[in-house]
RNA sequence: CGGGGCGUAGCGUAGUGGCUAGCGCGCCUGCUUUGGGAGCAGGAGACCGCGGGUUCGAGUCCCGCCGCCCCGACCA
């Protein structure tokens, strides 16, 4: 049983000044967590309850799947970063040590290399696979900017898996396994979450997808449907296409002297038509892998800003550079630029998929001072390719089902991701096929931010009053309040010692001094989702109060049945 | 790394170049009080982020640095 009298716990009336998101606000002054350093966190008593709460559920779920547990260092060595190349890339994303030989060491910002290392040293034969191995533990990552409390942290409490295949079935059962774990972990958490594809970005692999807490509060943007189950984060979004139409059906080009109308708006302003109808043609530098680099213009809808990230996905693994250098293209007329010529230059082209064959746009002359209309997709020019470049927005049409999208706010807790032969390739990891051979294992990786998760959950579940925990991982299942001296203390502690005996977990506010104006608060910013008054009514007519944090109502019963009440209403 | 805001006691804050840096909460002692952050009395607690400068005098003005928060860039 927890005592309020005994328990470390300081509350604070007033929200802390550095916070800003809800969450922070009230783990703090609910003295769940306490900052050390920027992205570090404390916890304390309450705060450290909770979190294995869900470190509990996490690890039932990943058992039932038949994933089974190890526990890697934090600290490493670089040899095997190196070798994936992650040493270098990972850049000042990692905080980097020294030993006092002078060998480098790294915190781990993740494990795939140790955990492909292993299995290569423990297992040699197909017959051992599959595999899917597990471990929660402590990540560090050099953030570059920290941000809200433990939603964001330089150090964190993370579980990553990995399963090892064979084959591409494999994998994808695999990757199912985890997925459909997944969706049970977050169910008993009683989180509001969605589940959309991601892009895979500089990890390799085909099929990803996020886990998404909703809120506010959320740095990643996705989209979803409001009709079917489409979702996808922003930088992987696609959206239904227009269209296309008969390039002969459109009238002729016609080139206009348009002065000064260099910019988007400049210009729709000074031919009276929507930015929408014009085309904008973003030119970007490409640097691949080797150094070499090549020029890239990406078109758009002119009332659309080109996400880059999308962009950057989609050329992978080439980075995108801004281009400034104008003198070296005499053909690229800035501000004034437009597809017509991009063939001639021997200039790569691409459009964003809302730019259909046969479309009619307004769009640069390639002359100071001059832009063409009716220049036709198809007709006047052909781009390399399509993309998703330009930014979504809302209203945008799901590409599956053609319905509106909508826009909103999540945060990642949880990624499943067919990472592939990435890691297999770059440390060698085979085992010998039933032909005799070896065989390159295949990997997937999935992670949960359980440190993430608990913030993630006071994210969603709140009020002005405090937090409001689901009885799966709340601190305690139900919070004891003694209000007022007398027979009530003694009322209070045995009703207390029959709720714990009958298997609950107490938390009972024995402190003498403390008003019940205090006490209500302090229950009521801590959180737990049902809690019960011992008071003046105990003394008249031997009731006690069951409360409901979430709803506010409460209801009055005898003393005598009060614990079979409470046990009743927690298990429910 | 760029832009903005801010550093005064454990927390929240006031402070016009001028006396011993003020208030609320919290904390300690005593009394009183006990169904919604009680009251009275007494007390402890501050290198005013750090360093330099201007001045008879700096929490306050100037310069530099450090740190924090927010936005952006960045971020499996």
């Amino acid at each position: 049983m927890l005592r309020m009298s005994t328990l470390f716990l300081r509350t604070l009336r007033a929200d802390p000044a550095d916070a800003e998101v809800p969450s922070h606000k009230l783990l703090v002054r609910a003295g769940y967590v306490r900052r050390v350093a920027p992205g570090i966190y404390s916890w304390l008593p309450l705060g450290l309850k909770v979190l294995r709460n869900v470190e509990h559920i996490v690890r039932e779920e990943m058992d039932r799947m038949g994933a089974q547990e190890v526990q890697f260092p934090a600290l490493l060595p670089r040899e095997p970063y190196e070798a994936t190349g992650r040493w270098t890339e990972y850049g000042d994303g990692i905080f980097r040590l020294k030993d006092r030989k002078g060998n480098d060491y790294l915190l781990g910002p993740t494990h795939e290399e140790l955990f492909t290392l292993m299995v290569k040293s423990e297992y040699s034969s197909y017959k051992d696979l599959p595999v899917s191995l597990y471990q929660i533990q402590t990540k560090y990552r050099d953030e570059a900017r920290p941000r809200a409390g433990i939603l964001r942290g330089r150090e964190f409490l993370m579980k990553d898996s990995y399963s090892f295949d064979l084959d591409d079935d494999g994998l994808k059962q695999s990757y199912q396994d985890h997925r459909d774990t997944y969706v049970r972990i977050f169910e008993r958490l009683g989180l509001d979450y969605k589940i959309v594809s991601a892009v895979s970005g500089s990890m390799g692999g085909s099929a990803s997808e996020e886990f998404l807490a909703v809120t506010p509060s959320g740095e990643d943007t996705y989209v979803a449907c409001t009709h079917c189950d489409y979702a996808a984060n922003v930088e992987a979004a696609t959206v239904m296409a227009p269209p296309a139409l008969d390039p002969a059906t459109q009238p002729a080009l016609e080139v206009m002297d348009t002065p000064d109308t260099p910019t988007i708006d400049t210009l729709a302003a000074f031919l009276d038509v929507p930015a929408s109808a014009t085309l904008k043609n973003v030119i970007v530098q490409l640097r691949n892998p080797d150094g070499r680099t090549e020029l890239l213009v990406i078109g758009v809808p002119g009332d659309r800003e080109v996400d880059l990230k999308a962009v950057e996905a989609n050329v992978f693994p080439a980075e995108v550079e801004p281009f400034e250098d104008f003198a070296r293209y005499p053909g690229l007329v800035r501000g004034y630029l437009g597809p017509q010529v991009l063939a001639d230059l021997e200039i790569r082209y691409v459009v964003d998929s809302r730019v259909t064959t046969g479309s009619a746009w307004v769009t640069g002359a390639n002359e100071q001072g001059k832009h063409a209309r009716n220049v036709v997709m198809g007709r006047d020019f052909t781009p390399a390719g399509t993309m998703p470049a330009a930014e979504v927005r809302d209203g945008d049409l799901c590409p599956v089902c053609g319905n509106l999208l909508e826009i909103n706010r999540g945060i990642e807790i949880g990624h499943v991701f067919q990472l592939g032969k990435k890691f297999a390739d770059a440390l060698s990891l085979d085992v010998l096929g039933p032909e005799g051979k070896p065989v390159r294992v295949t990997m997937g990786s999935y992670g949960i931010g359980v440190s993430r998760a608990v913030a993630a959950i006071a994210e969603q579940s709140y009020d002005e009053r405090g937090l409001i925990w689901p009885r799966s991982i709340s601190p305690a299942d139900v919070h004891v309040v003694i209000a007022g001296q007398g027979e009530q203390q003694e009322g209070g502690e045995s009703l207390a010692a029959g709720l714990e005996a009958a298997g609950l977990r107490v938390l009972l506010d024995d402190r003498k001094k403390v008003s019940p104006g205090v006490a209500f608060k302090d229950a009521e910013l801590i959180g737990t989702p049902t809690y019960v008054v011992v008071g003046k009514s105990l003394a008249a007519d031997g009731t006690v109060e069951i409360r409901d944090r979430r709803s506010g109502s409460s209801r009055t019963v005898s003393v005598a049945d009060a614990v079979a009440e409470v046990v009743a209403e927690v298990r429910s």
